[in-house]
DNA sequence: CGGTACGTTGAGTCATATCAACCATAGTGG
DNA sequence: CCACTATGGTTGATATGACTCAACGTACCG
C-alpha cells in the first residue's frame, strides 16, 4: 500500500523548504549530497550517537524531534538543545574534530539523512558561502549557549521553567487548542531547566493554579503567555 | 627612551607565535591584515564593547587579559570566558551578524589589534583553510559552553569553585611559587562560578583551612591540586 | 495480572542567598 | 596632612529555595 512506502527526501527539496544551511549549494553539490547521504529512520528512545563517540558524519533532520544532551553526575542528563526538521546535529564534533561531547536520543519518531564527514569538510573547503552559513549557525548557537549559562547561573528554577516553556512555544509552536506541540516527560523538562523532577511537578501545578497553563498528562496548554513572560524575567 | 616606544606587533610574527587561527593565511593576506588592522592599548577597567552594540570588527589579543561577560538580572555579571594573548573576541557577533551578546572589559592592561569585519568576512570567503580553522574554534567553544551549562546545572557551588580554580590554572598557569597567574576580585570569581561573592569568600577560606590553597590578598596559591580535582568531581 | 515507568505529594534537611555590620586599603581633595 | 569616600574583603545571623527521600497513585503493556 502506498502509505507504507518510504519517501526518501531529495536534498534540493529539503534545502529549499526547510534548511537554510544548504541553500547555497550548487546543483552538482546537491546531487553529490543526495548520492552520498544515508537515509535512516528512528523510533522514540533510539540513540543516534553517544558522548565520547568518534563520529563519522552528521545528521540532517527531516521529520521528528531529537534531544541533544550531556550526561553529568550520577548519569543525570542535561538537555542542551532539541533538533527538529531542518536542523543538523553532530556537525560540531565533525568540524572541531573532537569526540562527541553530547548524546542524541529520539523524542518523536524521526527520519534523518546521515552525511559522511568527508562531504561536510569538502563542502566547507570548496563552497565559501556554505562555510559562512555554517559559521553563522555555530556562532548563533554559541550566543544561545551564553544566554543559557547566564540564566542558569542567575535565575531561580521558577523563572527558568517559565522561560523554557516560552522557548518551547517559540521552537515548536502550539496546536489549535494552545497545546504545546512537543510533549516531554517531567523528567525531561527538569533536565532542560536543570532541576529535580519533583520541582518541575510542583512548579507546574503552581502555574496551573495561577491559570498560566493547563495540564493533561504530558500535554501542556499555554493559557497566559504574558504571565509566563513576567515570571521568566526575560526583559529586565 | 626605548622602553616607552610602542611596539606594534606584526601579524606574521603574531600568527606564528601565538595564534593558530591565522596560520593558514598567505603572505599577501597577512600583509593586508597588517595594513588594515588598528593597534590599540587598554587599561584595566576599560570596556572594549558592550552587549547590544553592533560591532564593526573583532579583536586579536596580543598581551593582557580580557573578561567576556553577560549582564544578567540586577546588573550582575556572568563571566563567559577570558581572552588572553592569541585569542580573538567578538568574532561571534561579526560572523552571526547579530549585535554583541556579551561585553568585554580589561582585567590586565592589554594590547590588541582591531580588525574590521569586512576583512574577516572576505578572508572566510577566499581562504577555506582559514574558514575551517574558524569553524573549529567556534565549535570548540560551543563544546566548552555545553560542558559549562551541565556543570552549573548539576554541580554544587563548592564543586564549581574547585573546578574553576583548576581551569584557571590550566589557562593561565602558575608562577614559581605556585601562585595563579591571573588575579581576580572575589566578585569576579563569583561571577564565573555563578554564585554570591560571600559564598566564594567562605569557600575559599574553607579551602585554605583544608590546605588546598593559600591566600594573600587577591593572589591564590595552589597547594593541592589533586585535592581540588577530587572536590570538583571532574571525573565521574 | 503483575511489572515497569511515570507522576504526585509530603516532610525534613541543607546549601546557598541575603542582609547587615565592620575592617582594610588606597586615592582624593581641601 | 588629615578627613573623606569608594572599593573590596570578611564574618555572622537569618531566611528560604530547592533537593532528597519516601510513600503512594496511575497508566499502559505484554
Amino acid at each position: 500500500m502506498k502509505q507504507h512506502e518510504v519517501h526518501i527526501p531529495f536534498c534540493e527539496k529539503c534545502s529549499l523548504e526547510t534548511n537554510a544551511i544548504f541553500r547555497h549549494l550548487t546543483l552538482e553539490e546537491t546531487e553529490t549530497l543526495n548520492f552520498e547521504k544515508d537515509f535512516r529512520q528512528y523510533k522514540r528512545g533510539d540513540v543516534l550517537y553517544q558522548e565520547g563517540n568518534r563520529i563519522s558524519g552528521f545528521y540532517c533532520i527531516n521529520s521528528g524531534i531529537i534531544k541533544v544532551y550531556k550526561t553529568g553526575l550520577d548519569g543525570k542528563e542535561q538537555i542542551i538543545r532539541f533538533a527538529k526538521p531542518g536542523d543538523i546535529i553532530a556537525y560540531r564534533s565533525v568540524l572541531s574534530n573532537e569526540p562527541a561531547c553530547t548524546s542524541a536520543k529520539v523524542i518523536e519518531d524521526c527520519q534523518v539523512c546521515f552525511i559522511p564527514s568527508e562531504i561536510l569538510i569538502s563542502l566547507v573547503k570548496t563552497n565559501s558561502a556554505f562555510a559562512l552559513e555554517l559559521l553563522k549557525l555555530a556562532c548563533h548557537e554559541l550566543g544561545e549557549a551564553n544566554s543559557f549559562i547566564t540564566d542558569i547561573a542567575q535565575k531561580t528554577v521558577r523563572e527558568r521553567l517559565a522561560e523554557i516553556l516560552l522557548l518551547l512555544v517559540n521552537d515548536f509552536g502550539l496546536d489549535e487548542q494552545n497545546y504545546l506541540r512537543i510533549s516531554l516527560t517531567r523528567e525531561e523538562l527538569a533536565n532542560i531547566v536543570g532541576t529535580a523532577t519533583e520541582s518541575v511537578i510542583r512548579l507546574l501545578s503552581e502555574f496551573k493554579s495561577d491559570r498560566l497553563v493547563d495540564l493533561s498528562g504530558r500535554k501542556i496548554k499555554i493559557m497566559n503567555s504574558k504571565g509566563l513572560e513576567k515570571i521568566s524575567n526575560v526583559f529586565s
